[in-house]
RNA sequence: GGGCCCGUAGCUCAGCGGUGAGAGCAGGGGACUCAUAAUCCCUUGGUCGGGGGUUCGAAUCCCUCCGGGCCUACCA
């Protein structure tokens, strides 16, 4: 076979966090991916970087007082640090924030103005006074102009859903400062991406260079109307590159991450040699992008289209994963979920999380759910009962004699797992990682059993026998070293213990398919330890935030609620009269069948006064369970005519909203029609 | 409302037109004692979500309904 020569990417983590398990799931997949690729014989390279521009880095530096490039590298730091302890192997690890990327952000520009796709246009945005800086819609919170729920987005109501610009919301307040913002105009930088269309649609429906489903949700939400123009520019003061030739516009960060990409393969061959257009520019290299399904529209049509523009290679596959949850759930600090990969080292070995997320890998783009339970039981029976198993019961009788010059009959077994190694691989290629996982146990399961039968532990008694032991023992550290060979790209210290073990490096895929033979055997070591579920709840508990963590109860309430939504503007005691709110009773509640947030509640403010609200808490509240229940509504609220009906009024709840909203109660004594002053 | 995916043994899943429906784990019984309470043998367990259709033959293809997930839209 001709060796292939690919380059890999994983996506550029954000320099504003540490790396936590979910992200592991990617940098894990595409690290497989690519040790298979190097295992193979083909050339394959692994680049990274740090996303490391943007409002958020900008913001944060500030409020830790020091600059944007220290924060960065500290960051990065870490980010490799952790990376490294989870084995997993970049070619390069870069950053966005490079000379590097600096020069081919300004070539790819070059192109794009070249290609007569940059237009400008004013964008009025919110610009926060005291911060200086223009904000992102999520930096802004106020009132819903639609609905009048308070603490709302910039972009849309996630109690209403309604979209709107941040300029449309309510009492605006930025999240930086605290200060009102102000609307100001600036000058914007557009890609008109829509010119491209043509050639997006056939890139994306063609030559397999997506998921069937991914190509389907672009055909389906993006590409079947023109594509808007892509807003590519920050004005000052923004954390980025300035660009060329517009003076106080910055590369937004969704410019320059991919970019980084490149940026971090010149750095690559500036150290070895090479050339970018080799592999940049070449109907000769492969480029494999993994990515999560969160960023799929960058990734497949602004990215293709920028790479179309300028020249370079478009990518060859734009391979897209689903997120990590656990025990089902999204991650969660206050469960103690959301594991950082610091924490799981401290108490877990990188190797089982590495296997585990193998074992339930596809190549679809559904979650991956992380369930302790059997994370533990899988990695016990598996790795350990099964595989490692195999060397640990028999590496110790042939320490002296090493393996026999001549491998001997096994009944086909080695044979057999041989003759796998073709579906093994085409699994791994296809980013099957399950089905490689299940391949791979199959023969496990059929080696013990040989073990067992053979019984070298009643050979050793013999010494008459001692040949018999001894190719009892090649045998079965033969079919080992098969596993191990076909577990590097998961298990790459397995496989370095094993080359070990055997004197025998593992370096390549060929060497499953001939028995190794007449090569001294080492002092058998533990390969892998059993987890202990013990450890994986100290793991759980560290995980969460002190104060939940704590043993004597203290109300350490978060602050993200007054984060997330700051206290409004100061209001008089005659504003506050004019809200008329009321306790009424729920006689009647249904779901809106058409509607996905919304109930239908009859509330009685005692006597025969009814009213009919539309509230938004149907993912929170089964109709039965309201039924009788005291709630505060606003009885004075202008009645508005919905889809479904007229509402007329509104009951009152905190939470975000979705299916965290809580309805305000009153204390026991309370009765329907009552004021709440 | 639209798109995609999934519903097969208690759990995780394989099988996706053709011998009586499988694996691992868990459960039950036995064996062994070399091995990290590992391993081996036997075994319990399923109306393959429901219903219709195509076919000589369907878990496997088509339709429909029910349930679950992800995405997306509308409505407030």
């Amino acid at each position: 076979m001709k060796p292939r020569r690919i380059l890999v990417t994983a996506a550029l983590p954000y320099a504003n966090g540490p790396i936590h398990i979910g992200h592991l799931v990617e940098y894990i997949q595409t690290d497989i991916w690519v040790r298979f690729q190097k295992l193979r014989g083909h050339r394959c390279i692994y680049i990274c970087a740090d996303d490391t521009h943007g409002t958020a880095i900008m913001i944060r530096a500030r409020q830790e007082g020091r600059g944007e490039e220290e924060l960065i590298t500290e960051m990065q730091r870490q980010h490799e640090r952790d990376f490294a302890a989870f084995d997993i192997q970049f070619d390069n690890y870069g950053s966005t924030h490079s000379p590097e990327n600096r020069r081919l952000c300004g070539e790819i520009w070059q192109s794009l103005r070249a290609a007569r796709l940059i237009v400008e246009d004013d964008v009025t945005q919110l610009y926060d006074p005291q911060a200086q800086t223009f904000l992102a819609d999520r930096f802004v919170r106020g009132t819903c102009p639609r609905c009048r729920s308070a603490g709302q987005y910039g972009d849309n109501c996630q109690k209403c859903g309604a979209t709107y610009r941040p300029s449309d919301l309510i009492d605006p307040v930025s999240t930086l400062s605290g200060a009102t913002p102000e609307v100001r105009t600036a000058r914007h930088l557009f890609v008109q991406l829509n010119q491209l269309h043509d050639f997006l649609v056939e890139w994306t429906q063609s030559g397999r260079h997506l998921q069937e489903e991914v190509a389907n949700y672009l055909k389906g939400h993006f590409l079947h109307e023109p594509l808007r123009d892509w807003d590519i520019s920050r004005p000052a003061p923004y954390f980025g590159f300035e660009i060329p030739d517009s003076p106080g516009n910055y590369w937004y960060v969704w410019f320059d991450a991919p970019i980084g990409y490149l940026a971090s393969t010149q750095q690559w061959c500036d150290l070895h040699g090479e050339r970018l257009d080799d592999w940049w520019r070449s109907p000769d290299t492969e480029i494999h992008h993994f990515i999560g399904k969160d960023i799929t529209y960058f990734h497949t049509l602004f990215w293709p289209g920028m790479l179309k523009s300028s020249g370079f290679n478009l990518p060859t596959k734009v391979h897209i994963h689903g997120f990590l949850t656990v025990g089902g759930e999204k991650m969660s600090k206050s469960q103690g979920t959301f594991v950082m990969a610091s924490t799981y080292l401290q108490h877990l070995d990188p190797a089982w999380l590495r296997y585990y997320y193998a074992a339930k890998l596809g190549p679809r783009l559904d979650d991956l759910d992380l369930n302790l339970d059997e994370f533990a039981a899988k990695v016990n029976a598996d790795l350990v009962g099964k595989v490692v198993n195999l060397a640990s019961r028999t590496a110790k009788f042939v320490e002296t004699s090493g393996l026999s010059p001549v491998y001997p009959d096994d009944g086909g077994l080695f044979q057999q797992a041989a003759a796998a190694g073709e579906l093994i691989a085409e699994a791994y290629e296809n980013c099957d990682y399950s089905r490689a996982m299940r391949l791979i146990m199959e023969l496990a399961d059929r080696a013990n059993p040989y073990v067992e039968a053979a019984a070298p532990w009643n050979l050793k008694k013999d010494p008459a026998e001692a040949d018999r032991l001894r190719d009892v023992c090649t045998v079965a550290l033969n079919l080992f070293r098969q596993l191990a060979i076909y577990l590097a790209p998961v298990l790459p210290r397995l496989a370095e213990q094993t080359g070990r073990l055997l004197n025998d490096p593992i370096t390549a895929w060929r060497q499953s398919q001939i028995p190794l033979t007449g090569t001294p055997v080492a002092r058998f070591e533990h390969l892998m330890k059993r987890v202990d579920p013990k450890d994986v709840l100290a793991m759980i508990e560290d995980s969460k935030p002190a104060e939940a963590a704590g043993q004597t109860p203290q109300f350490q309430d978060s602050d993200q609620p007054l984060r997330d939504e700051p206290i409004a503007e100061t209001c008089s005691i005659d504003d506050f009269v004019k809200v008329d709110l009321r306790v009424a009773r729920v006689v009647a509640a249904e779901a809106v069948p058409d509607a996905r947030k919304l109930l239908k509640l009859t509330l009685s403010l005692g006597g025969d006064q009814r009213r009919t609200v539309f509230a938004g808490i149907k993912q929170a509240y089964e109709p039965d369970q309201l039924i009788g229940r005291l709630v505060v509504m606003v009885a004075n609220l202008a009645p508005r005519t919905m889809k479904f009906g007229v509402s007329e009024g509104m009951v009152v709840a905190s939470g975000p909203g979705g299916s965290d909203v809580f309805l305000l109660g009153v204390d026991a004594g309370a009765v329907p029609g009552q004021r709440v002053h």
